[in-house]
DNA sequence: GACTGTGAACACGTTCACAGCG
DNA sequence: CGCTGTGAACGTGTTCACAGTC
């Protein structure tokens, strides 16, 4: 096991790319960990250790050596990782060697500024394209693009090798644009329409709900608000709290 | 065990809140089930069954059943659950009976989007102040209302109730908006800049980054180019369109 | 007969703690 | 000695399959 690999490595070609398919939790935290090692590279930082990586990635550490485990890394005993070869590292595996066309359908409000957000460029992507569907924003410019139709995708999908599609439409076009993205052999969406997408096997779909996120947060302030819930605390909370906290089995019945 | 039991019922006052503390991952899709309840509610439907349901909600219905039992659930068996009913259950667990008041800090780009989305209003929030350092900001109006300085945190942060602040500054002022916000009383923040925020114990923290979502896209569209790196078809992928979307996965053939 | 609610089995993710390397 | 890499223990979340209820 202790074999050192390093597995589909940057620099070289021919060899096969090998991408283990690292547990999708790990996934998930890549980029973060990619973040906080450029933040490192720019303060100077030639080689960084577990913990350190790990607190600037709001992770602990074992976590962190867990997950890197996973690309058969790249650390040294007794010193750390290597700062910059973990970049390459983590870029390769998460497909950043090459710029990602991405195309933006909607450009409402939020696809306004999602157009203008320059952490897309900074961070391995090109907008490429914004579409919509209605008449009266075709031909608008934005940040040095100009908006098209939505039924010039599919010649446009051919000419800028569209590879992620990103919907910022109402819920009640959502679908229908997954349709002509998945048409057009668009294989991962970004959906930040409150629905949900339909699509077929192999096509991948994350979504982003703004207004989950803060339900979910206000779960969290119901449920502290609830144990708070006596003295006098001036909490906003609830009300009319109910005074009895007494009942026995009241709480107790709930998971049976 | 089955006793029907129906902890904190949303009309019952008096009744103690009695919030179950429920697993994490159900907390995450119960938002995700009152969307698609709204919607089934609209459509006429008095009753709907799990598969129903889930289906709505994206889910599978085992797993929907498991959630609502979490809640001490009103379904009835050999018909399914009352959508009325589970609305207003699922509203008071997720604490939405009041209309919560956020503070959106940082109006750039992003923080205009957000100040103009509507989701929020219908789905149990309000904005209730546009906060910005920048001078310049300061005294525009957006969607009726008037952007204040930061510094009026404090007196705001009391005359509105704030409940949950809303980050949608550069990474490098997040880090203080978000010290300024818990030392007004705020426990739930959504973040939108990148970078990781350190706040007390009791806080809560959500975060939004939306390169991290694309950069996972990356990954998952980088290994299925690379299974599908291998034999004499090279990469004429996407010039040679597969005639429609029959289901079967001609898609998958993204080449690099 | 149809559908919910739930124990029991399973899969996945996290944490611990330490062996082994530099 | 300091730090990584990792088995083994633990905890959380998901799925199965069916008993129980309307």
């Amino acid at each position: 096991m202790s074999q050192h690999r390093h597995p589909g490595a940057p620099g070289r070609a021919g060899a096969v790319p090998a991408l283990p398919d690292l547990p999708e939790a790990t996934v998930a935290r890549l980029p973060e960990y990619l973040r906080a090692l450029h933040n490192l590279a720019e303060t100077g930082h030639e080689t960084v250790p577990s913990e350190g990586l790990a607190s600037a990635a709001g992770v602990n550490s074992a976590k962190l050596r867990k997950d890197l485990s996973h690309l058969g890394s790249y650390g040294t005993r007794g010193v750390g990782y290597d700062v910059a070869l973990l970049i390459d590292q983590i870029e390769y595996v998460l497909g950043l060697t090459q710029r990602r066309a991405v195309a933006l359908v909607g450009v409402g409000n939020l696809g306004h500024a999602l157009a203008g957000y320059d952490g897309f460029a900074s961070r391995g992507f090109r907008i490429a394209a914004l579409l919509d569907a209605d008449p009266a924003r075709v031909g608008e410019e934005i940040n040095g693009l100009v908006v098209r139709h939505i039924d010039e995708l599919p010649r446009i999908a051919v000419e800028e090798s569209i590879a992620i599609g990103v919907i910022a439409t109402p819920a009640q076009a959502a679908q229908r644009v997954a349709d002509q993205l998945v048409a057009v052999g668009v294989t991962s969406i970004l959906n930040f329409a409150p629905c949900v997408l339909s699509v077929p096997e192999g096509v991948d779909v994350r979504k982003v709900d703004l207004a989950i996120e803060l339900q979910i947060l206000s779960f969290h302030e119901h449920r502290k608000a609830s144990l708070t819930a006596l003295p006098a605390t001036g909490g906003s909370a609830l009300t009319a709290l109910p005074g009895g906290f007494g009942a026995t089995d009241t709480q107790e019945a709930i998971g049976t």
